[in-house]
DNA sequence: TTAAGTGCAAAAACTTTGCATATTT
DNA sequence: AAATATGCAAAGTTTTTGCACTTAA
């Protein structure tokens, strides 16, 4: 489990003239206890929160998934759907990349520590400062190969 | 330029009991005579041949993009606006990556042969039919690391 | 000829925003 | 006390779908 406390969240905010609030704790809290390669949406979170007995609006949920992100507290991933989905950003070496299907959407994940190192590499060339390094490869599963008429 | 030609799309669609028709050619000839690096979204691509003279439905324009997506003749990226864009899908070697600022979105391309090679691997490794491979890369933008309250 | 594709308009899905109220600092 | 955050409801975007009509094979 990562080292991220809600009074090192708290500390960050503050410091920017942001304030931590029940909302903010319980979510990161959601996602820290997430079960690792789990990722959810902003509306997976909300039914989530519902069932928990803690419900939280999908405004604040849209506002504080994106606030996260970009602190680099979440990582925004773009699988296949439409929808955005966010999980737990953990320090870089345990970032995992992802193999889909443009057909039927199963996903793979996997890791590679040249390709980490190579986008830190390029991260760290233009100046930028690190925050998520994924990669996204597209492609046509064993099964949708065989089956001639797909979607 | 790509040596994708319509009789080549008029085969492939054939195959499957799908059919050439002017509008997936049209779509097509766009993206082929797009500059290397632009790409577009639905509206964006609807607006534009609408101004051609050539209008064709956005509804068409979401079917044919999802088609050619699955096809592997377009590359779907999703940078972190939340449209989805496409370009055309040059072989392996031409695919670029993107390295994307959180708070202002600002982009850069680059290019990294390493990755796309460990990319292939993955996907082969897994009986995956390699259609394509792009590392998204997500951090601060120099600029952005100066403002302290950013967006 | 006939099954697939198109365009339109309507619906669905996802995300953002304005505003009154509540809360953190 | 002052400024930020929340929740709600409404609006905005993006994408999908049903259906009658058209067209490629």
């Amino acid at each position: 489990m990562v080292a991220y406390t809600a009074s090192a969240l708290k500390a960050e905010l503050n410091e920017r003239g942001w304030r931590l609030t029940p909302q903010r704790e319980t979510i990161l809290r959601t996602f820290q206890n997430l079960p690792e390669g789990n990722h959810l949406s902003a509306e997976d979170l909300c039914d989530l929160l519902d069932k928990a007995g803690d419900p939280i609006s999908l405004s604040t949920i849209y506002r504080t998934l994106k606030l996260m992100a970009r602190m680099g507290i979440l990582r925004e991933l773009e699988l296949s759907e439409s929808q955005k989905r966010y999980e737990i950003n953990q320090p870089a070496p345990h970032h995992h990349h992802h193999l889909i299907c443009v057909r039927c959407t199963k996903t793979i994940e996997f890791k590679n520590d040249a390709v980490l190192k190579a986008g830190a590499k390029t991260a760290i060339r233009s100046g930028y400062h690190l925050l998520d390094c994924q990669l996204l490869i597209q492609g046509i599963c064993p099964n949708c190969q065989r089956s001639l008429i797909p979607v």
